[in-house]
DNA sequence: AAGTTTATTAAAAATATATTTAACGTTTAA
DNA sequence: TTAAACGTTAAATATATTTTTAATAAACTT
């Protein structure tokens, strides 16, 4: 290989780990290991990786990977891929960022309007029953009613959540913010 | 203090703790310690605190308090509110959750744009160098060419969080999808 | 069916993060 | 101007997380 040639391979493997430092270190945002962020952008620029290859790329151990791989494919970031005649369980990024965000924050979002909406649900309801009881203080009363009030008035944010996961999911959203412009 | 009084009393605690516990459990999507959470969580139901308070409350160290403080106000999800005639500092959660949203994902998502498109612009003014090389050889402009026009392409996602953001900011977006409904 | 390759689980080690105690600097009140 | 109150920084400790090495399990080959 001429020394042009491999200066040309060089730049554009600087090129790529310049994408790849960014890319990594912005994912914190997706609640993954830097290691795993870094394998993410990795495999970015590949067409598909191999356990082993992971481990020799990134120089780190093969359990490592393994357990990088899994938590990347809970968020929807990696896909296996099956390959024909190999052994080896193959791993493709996903490489439309739309679709991560889709399935991240869906899925997000989704487990946050859940989680409180039903911790409110039961919260009104043990604040009711001071409410109507009717041994309660007026003093006690008003304050589980402010407190009622004010997981009532929460509420209005979880639908709009809600409601923004929906417009994702059916990609109703891109009428209102088109994807080219 | 009657023994019904006293019983609706923790009535009330525990219908808050169920809330204080869901939101502190869905609060790791805020990049936020399990224990900045819950104080956040506990902020939510008081008028304001100070560190003092906190601590009492939570059982943990005033630094442990202070940190966890400016971590959330990072975010803006506590800010510090004058209270005359008090030394103390006083802290009040923001429990406007559509402005939360609005500050946290904002500040992310510009970040992510940020980082990614001048990494991106960076590594395609490498490719390009590379492409225009005439020393080059076929087989690395094609190479060259294919990481372009991927980076390239993810620039349409990154305008679109641009977009997402800008609506956020400017409230246009409730045009689309409403807080009431 | 025995042996090999691959991936995962378990235990141990290493590393990073969170928390506390102690010290410091600043402000305020006496 | 000294002492107390308050918040923060620094160092040390404790805790959690990540990573590795070693062991196990599963799948395939011969």
């Amino acid at each position: 290989m001429s020394e042009s040639t491999e200066r040309s391979r060089a730049k554009i493997e600087e090129a790529k780990d310049k994408v790849i430092g960014a890319i990594a270190e912005t994912m914190d945002l997706y609640g993954v290991t830097p290691s795993a962020a870094n394998l993410y952008a990795t495999m970015y620029f590949k067409d598909q990786m191999t356990l082993d290859e992971m481990r020799t790329e990134l120089d780190m151990s093969k359990p490592s990977m393994s357990t990088s791989v899994r938590k990347l494919q809970e968020i929807a970031m990696v896909k296996k891929t099956f390959t024909r005649g190999s052994r080896k369980h193959t791993y493709a990024a996903e490489k439309n960022f739309f679709r991560s965000f889709m399935v991240f924050y869906c899925q997000m979002w989704e487990r946050e309007v859940k989680m409180n909406m039903e911790a409110i649900g039961e919260a009104q309801e043990d604040l009711i029953d001071v409410i109507k009881d009717s041994a309660s203080t007026p003093e006690i009363v008003a304050d589980a009613k402010k407190y009622y009030d004010q997981l009532e008035d929460s509420k209005t944010y979880y639908h709009w959540l809600d409601d923004l996961v929906a417009s994702i999911r059916s990609g109703k959203i891109f009428e209102f913010l088109p994807k080219d412009k």
